[in-house]
DNA sequence: TATGAATGAGTTTTCATTCAT
DNA sequence: CATGAATGAAAACTCATTCAT
């Protein structure tokens, strides 16, 4: 079918060159967030940081809003590429597993720290308008998927003890977000350091008696 | 008793009147932050909502953006209420304190849930800005000192087993902040269990083993 | 006639409040307007400057930009105060007359140096509402009547070369006026020093020879 | 010749624009200032005016204040344009030269009367911040230091009698800019009778006996 | 596709003025 | 007469978005 073939090769470069600039904007949004906040940064100053001219941003994006999906999924994407190999490399140990998913989420939040805080804050608003619930849904999904399906998994084989799953992912989620949520107050703090913390507190070592049942929720 | 009614005149006429006005506006910003996010919420919105004219809302506040230092102290005031009560009915079981006073955030929090999440988002930003600094300083210390105070008494003593207590800190300030920030993700969940699964986990309930020493953090 | 007595004694002390009280306005704002500009001083205070609450001003004024007229009252009577005595002074001697009443000029616009620019400045924007019409016209020809009435005595007894009045008045107005207006142009420059040469310019002691005549304007 | 085809490139796109544009703004800002006070107009009708809409003018300013230097600096070159051409006539007669630079100032000054009102006004104002200061500066060196030049020379080779320069130049600045402070005043006065009469009283012929000296201020 | 000048709706903020006390 | 809290109209300014080139 030659004329298929002419449509692919006639919109493969453009296909391409529309995710090159994607990227640019994601990178360029990543820069200039680590220094003012979503609302303060101009369109005009995003557009300019990913060496486009003012107009030019919107031939790849709708508004100044859909950069907010463009972060998620770049990230998201960046965090389901690792899943496979932690999966094989884990081989059936779901606690390791779960760790090493953690510890993923962790290295990608710390490599757009600040575009993480955005992207957390305003997906939240994003979320409630229609034109982008999708959107949002799906990285929610994708991202939080990853966990939940193993705290399902630990749970069925019971090696995790959870009563809501839900809220077991979102707990291991903010314990994570904390990385770039931080960044304020962890201005000392390395990130192996917060990890080490993290990690025990998930491993239950946290309080140095096991049975810390004794000390269970009174109310 | 002249001394007092002379006390009560001197203090009466502004400063009552700029609480009670103060007060009122925080209760309108969380009843509009309820529906929309800080920058899509006006500040005639804003006053409005808090029964006052467009513009009267800048006889109590000298920007849009004090707003954020005012929700925090007012939220903060509500905690620091809390906690000596708590120290009193957890006579010395420092764990139970620990818990407890988790517990309290997480009341706080719940009673002004996208407040609390704006204030989360933007203290970061104003806490940039010489001009608001110092307030916003305050405001995080008395907010976590609390939470740091525990954890160093604990450790001392031995039954809180911590690298960083900073990253401590943090960490429990996320597992309480998660209830608020996932108002979306956890929609069906109510606040019992989301508390239940984050007691759990900082209690070491995670993982059904105690031992999870085993799956120790790898790099 | 006792009830016209008592009238009067009635309105008396009211009188005398409001005169007191628009002198102390009107002191305010010269002290006010030394430092910021009309627009940049608000009536809040213009008010507090003069000892007054914010609202109470509006008492004594119908509006902020009456402020303009009573400055006007004000100096014009500190001017209209002086003449007579000039008159006695000089006794026919038209020339020395309207040097000494230009000197008078000269020191009454040095008394309240930035509020008699203010003045100059607003008048005109004044003038032009039919509200203030009549009270500006009165306060311009209080002031400039003074002049005009000698320049035309001048001119009829052959002592001043004037073909148009109106422009004469204006022309020594204005180099009267030039001490308030160069505040900035004539730093280094002090009172006595202005005042000799706009003297030696209106005697005709500006350029050397006196027949100035070839010079005369060419168009 | 292609530097010069770059050159034109380099400059031709913005430079052009922008100088046509501001020259828009401030023929523009003559038309209003003609009707109504600065701080009457607003920005919105000064842009709609100058036939851009309300938020295009802040392209061309950075404020509405910094209309002010605009009207500074486009006067200030046209009647710098007009110096060479006089001091070529008038061909080492200083007096002469004084008057026809006069008689430039008025002929510049009548073209934008109410606009150099408001110049003349603000500009004290303008010169008091850090961030006006410098153009504001130049503007007035600019313009009176033609005057001043001559005045120095004349003083030099003994044409013009003078005790302290600066005071002079202020003088003669008053005398020009009458002309437009008395819009009012000079209601029924034309240009050519002003002109005469201040001329006239630069050149020694106001009093009508030449040796005014006798006149000489008491004070 | 890329540009950047132009737009105008919308924002925060100020402040002259009013009026109940 | 005096107060000062409250008002709301109006202003300067910003910026996401469009579109002719």
């Amino acid at each position: 079918m030659p004329r298929s073939a002419e449509a692919i090769r006639v919109q493969s470069p453009d296909d391409k060159l529309v995710k090159a600039r994607r990227r640019q904007i994601f990178l360029a949004a990543c820069r200039v967030l680590a220094r003012k906040s979503f609302h303060e940064a101009s369109v005009k100053e995003l557009a300019l940081e990913a060496g486009l001219a003012a107009g030019s941003i919107y031939v790849y994006l709708d508004s100044k809003d859909e950069i907010i999906p463009l972060i998620g999924e770049s990230m998201v994407a960046e965090l389901v590429e690792m899943l496979p190999e932690i999966r094989e490399r884990t081989a059936g140990d779901t606690r390791r597993e779960l760790i090493e998913v953690m510890r993923a989420i962790l290295d990608v939040i710390d490599r757009y720290r600040e575009a993480f805080n955005v992207l957390h804050h305003e997906a939240r608003y994003l979320a409630r308008r229609p034109q982008y619930r999708t959107a949002m849904k799906k990285i929610g999904d994708d991202y939080l998927g990853a966990v939940a399906e193993i705290i399902e998994r630990g749970r069925r084989t019971g090696v995790i003890n959870v009563e809501d799953p839900r809220s077991a992912v979102h707990a291991i989620h903010m314990l994570c977000a904390g990385w770039a949520t931080g960044a304020n107050n962890l201005k000392g703090t390395d990130k192996e350091t917060y990890w080490r913390e993290i990690a025990a507190m998930v491993e239950g070592r946290f309080f140095t008696s096991a049975n810390g049942a004794s000390t269970a929720a009174a109310r």
